[in-house]
RNA sequence: GCCUCUGUAGCUCAGUUGGUAGAGCAGGGGACUGAAAAUCCCCGUGUCGGUGGUUCGAUUCCGCCCGGAGGCA
């Protein structure tokens, strides 16, 4: 079974860093893992690695849509894969890198997607009606439908309680079947995942400065423009440009925003780090000192790609 | 120096006509299968500034002390 390397942690751990000098020293490439680094131009915000911080490694899934492009974990899944199968091929390791977690555990196949239809329409359709429907009389089709999924979901989880009840209305058969029966699914890699770990009051100051850092480099141009040529669903949720679209808008001020995207990044590594916690194949490294980190890595990889 | 206001959760404040207290924000924990940087759920013990007094009982009333803000000199 092919091997990967997976560098993962919550955003502004040092992921970036570790994985290209990793890279380099094992000569092997990198695929991103990462929702919004898929992105052209949305480079500031996403704290993607310049050229010159690529230092020559090559780099897989960044800046390969438009913003407002839309895509899926399971789309990620299959793209990510040919990456890696390709590199694999070539008889390198590859090193997946990033911080979204539905994205890597697709791609490595703990997640497992079975073809479906389209769904646009569909989902355009039951968000008309609960809109006026409500979201408890949603739930309660679902419950219909799909009890199994309806006694899991929260009502308020609009998103996931029309998602289920799309998988329904899309292949006639409950999302909870699907997902048992994608649990059977053999995994297609065998990975070693190191996560990057930092005291709580690290993690949230380095997470402060590189926001200040977005800013001195031009965060506010880089979101003025895509606001302007991409007006966007995806980009629109991106933390770092939301909150400067909203200040955009007259909503709220320049220092609010900036204000809120320190702390919406706060609580996103903080999603990340449960996401992490969840998974009982990470080791977790302690990331504060980098030459002890490195070399800790080095050895976890040459006894995982050796055995 | 005198007068007035004020001191309650990390922050901003509410409140208890005396029975040891609660909101917002910050923060913490968790969920997560085709939008995931998204979406959603749960979590409030804190010497009620300190110290004496009144009281069965004080964060609440009274005295003094210590912070802070303003006014008069």
């Amino acid at each position: 079974m092919t091997k990967l390397i997976c560098i993962v942690g919550p955003t502004a751990s040092g992921k970036t860093a570790l994985a290209i000098r990793l890279a380099k020293a094992l000569g092997t490439e990198i695929i991103s893992a990462d929702s919004m680094q898929i992105y052209r131009y949305m480079n500031i915000g996403t704290a993607k690695p310049s050229a010159a911080e690529q230092q020559g490694v090559v780099h897989h899934m960044l800046d390969i849509l438009d913003p407002g492009e839309s895509y899926s974990a399971a789309q990620y899944a299959i793209d990510a894969a040919a990456c890696a199968d390709a590199i694999a091929a070539r008889g390198m390791t590859p090193i997946v890198a990033g911080g979204s977690g539905l994205y890597l555990d697709s791609l490595i196949g703990t997640l497992h997607y079975e073809p479906e239809p389209d769904h646009e329409a569909v989902r355009r359709e039951l968000y008309r009606q609960a809109q006026t429907l409500g979201d408890a009389a949603m739930h309660a089709r679902l419950a219909q439908v799909d009890p199994i999924s309806a006694t899991r979901l929260h009502v308020n989880d609009r998103r996931r309680v029309l998602r289920a009840l799309e998988i329904f209305l899309l292949t006639g058969e409950p999302a909870s079947a699907r997902t048992q029966r994608a649990a059977m699914v053999q995994r297609r890699y065998r990975t070693l995942k190191i996560a990057l770990t930092w005291p709580r009051e690290v993690l949230y100051q380095r997470i402060n400065m590189r926001v200040e850092r977005m800013f001195e480099q031009g965060l506010l141009q880089e979101a003025q423009e895509i606001y302007a040529r991409f007006p966007s669903p995806t980009a629109r949720q991106a933390i770092g440009y939301k909150e400067l679209f909203a200040f955009f808008e007259g909503k709220i001020s320049l220092d609010k925003a900036r204000e809120n995207i320190a702390r919406e990044s706060r609580r996103y590594a903080k999603r990340q780090i449960s996401w992490l916690m969840r998974d009982r194949e990470v080791f977790f490294f302690d990331a504060q000192n980098p030459d002890k980190l490195y070399k800790k890595s080095l050895d976890y990889i040459r006894d995982f790609v050796i055995f």
